[in-house]
This record gives structure tokens, C-alpha cells and sequence, in this order.
DNA sequence: GCGACAG
DNA sequence: ATCTTGTCGC
């Protein structure tokens, strides 16, 4: 596996992602995709970060294995908004290692291309590993909704970006549309969707809706941050089981 | 200078 | 991300 790479500095991590911005490909549909892998961490000061990737058979739509992954406080890149890639993307490689086979799709806890560079932590995975990603936030790092967002359970409204951002043109925005907000559930908060790498964005849409939700996150969003907090509890490393 | 700011 | 008490509802 190749190593994330690890910047000394701010700049250097701005720099990264500016090159790395224009090897992502905005076309690609996932929705026919099998084995999925969805990311999320659990982070506390004193004891570094846990991450856990939860592998999910769309086609009997369950979770069929997970695993979690540690990085010491100590060599934990600092969270800085627009550079969580440099803080978590290196412990989720670990954890997807550790997985029984390896996913053919990402869904990540955060930005996609809605970020101000269009590299958000999906956006660098998906480039970084080729493989299709989306990136599911619960809140907005960049852009803005084209409108209002409808009460309603599964209303969409684009989310958009000035003009020279990463994305696609769409008449509903001003400038260029970086993704969506998304109301899972009634009487929920929006999430924000955005494509990651290899996928278009009706085609991310398609793919989130395309998961069962019991809450405002998709169900194996759910149950890995559910697994995350537990990993950093007990401290543990590796395969976990699922009814944990 | 001021507000915004994924996890 | 984490922290924190109560509260509402099944």
C-alpha cells in the first residue's frame, strides 16, 4: 500500500492538493458497485485518533466486516479546517488494509470537491487510492445552497461554488455546482454531499440515496462512527466485530 | 480588521 | 471531533 504522504507545513499541504486537484474526474456511477467501504474517526485529546472502515454488501444491503486503525496524538497532523486529509486519511488506508477484501467504492465522513481547493479528505482518497468516492459532511466547509431546502425527507437542493471552482455547470447555481444539500430524513439537518473522485454529481446523489437510513446518515456511515467511538474507548485495534 | 471554519 | 443535563418519545 502506498503511504499517504505527510507535509511538513501548511504550504506544502496547500501545494499537494493544488496538483492533486486536477487528477480528479468528475464522471463515474457507483450506484451498480458492490462492496462499499464507509469512513469515519473518533478523536480525544490525550489519545489520538481511531479510525474505522465498515465494508457494506449493497446487494444484501448490510455491513459484512469492519476495522479500525490508531494514530498516536503524537504524530497526528494538526486539524486545521480545509486540511483534514493530512489528519485522517493515513489511519483510514490502515483500517481499509485491514478489511477482508478491498471496497470498490468510498464513502467518507466529509468533503468531497466542496472545498476551497476541491481536494476535501473523499476528493484525496478517491485520487489517492483511483477509486470512486463521495464525501458526506454534517456540516459545510464551502459553498452555497442554491435555495431553500424543502422539509421534506430526500430533498435536494445543488450546493454552489464560485465560478472557478472544481464542478460542474448547473443552471440552478451562479457559479458551479460542488455538490448537494441533502435532507436525509424529516425534521433533520441537511448533510452535504459532494463527489469525491470517479463519480458525477446527479451520480452522487443517486449513490447516497441509494443507502437505508435510520437516522440523518446513511447506515454505514451510522455504524462506523457508532464503531469509532467504541474503538477509542477500549482502545482496540484491527477487526471488529459488527454486533460490537 | 472581521467572520467563517469538514473533523 | 469532544463536552454536558435535561427532556421527549417509544
Amino acid at each position: 500500500m502506498r503511504p499517504f504522504p505527510r507535509p511538513r507545513d501548511l504550504a506544502e499541504a496547500r501545494r499537494l492538493q493544488e496538483a492533486l486537484r486536477a487528477r480528479v474526474v468528475l464522471a463515474g456511477d457507483p450506484t451498480p458497485v458492490r462492496w462499499v467501504a464507509a469512513l469515519d474517526a473518533s478523536a480525544k485529546k490525550g489519545e489520538g485518533l481511531f479510525a474505522v472502515a465498515v465494508l457494506w454488501d449493497r446487494r444484501a444491503e448490510g455491513a459484512v466486516a469492519a476495522a479500525s486503525a490508531h494514530v498516536p496524538e503524537s504524530e497526528l497532523f494538526p486539524y486545521v479546517p480545509g486540511y483534514l486529509s493530512f489528519r485522517e486519511a493515513a489511519a483510514y488506508l490502515a483500517a481499509l488494509s485491514r478489511l477482508p477484501r478491498p471496497p470498490q467504492a468510498l464513502l467518507v465522513d466529509g468533503q468531497g470537491i466542496a472545498h476551497p481547493r476541491g481536494l476535501g479528505i473523499a476528493a484525496h482518497l478517491g485520487v489517492h487510492l483511483d477509486l470512486p468516492s463521495v464525501g458526506l459532511a454534517k456540516r459545510r466547509l464551502f459553498g452555497q445552497p442554491a435555495g431553500p431546502l424543502a422539509e421534506e425527507a430526500d430533498a435536494a437542493v445543488p450546493l454552489c461554488g464560485p465560478p472557478g471552482s472544481l464542478g460542474a455547470a448547473n443552471p440552478a447555481c451562479p457559479g458551479i455546482q460542488v455538490g448537494w444539500v441533502w435532507r436525509s430524513r424529516a425534521r433533520v439537518r441537511p448533510v452535504f454531499l459532494s463527489p469525491g473522485h470517479r463519480v458525477g454529481l446527479p451520480e452522487t446523489l443517486a449513490f447516497a440515496r441509494g443507502f437505508p437510513r435510520a437516522t440523518k446518515l446513511p447506515e454505514p456511515l451510522r455504524l462506523a462512527h457508532l464503531l469509532a467511538g467504541r474503538a477509542r474507548k477500549n482502545r482496540q485495534t484491527g477487526p471488529l466485530p459488527l454486533e460490537w
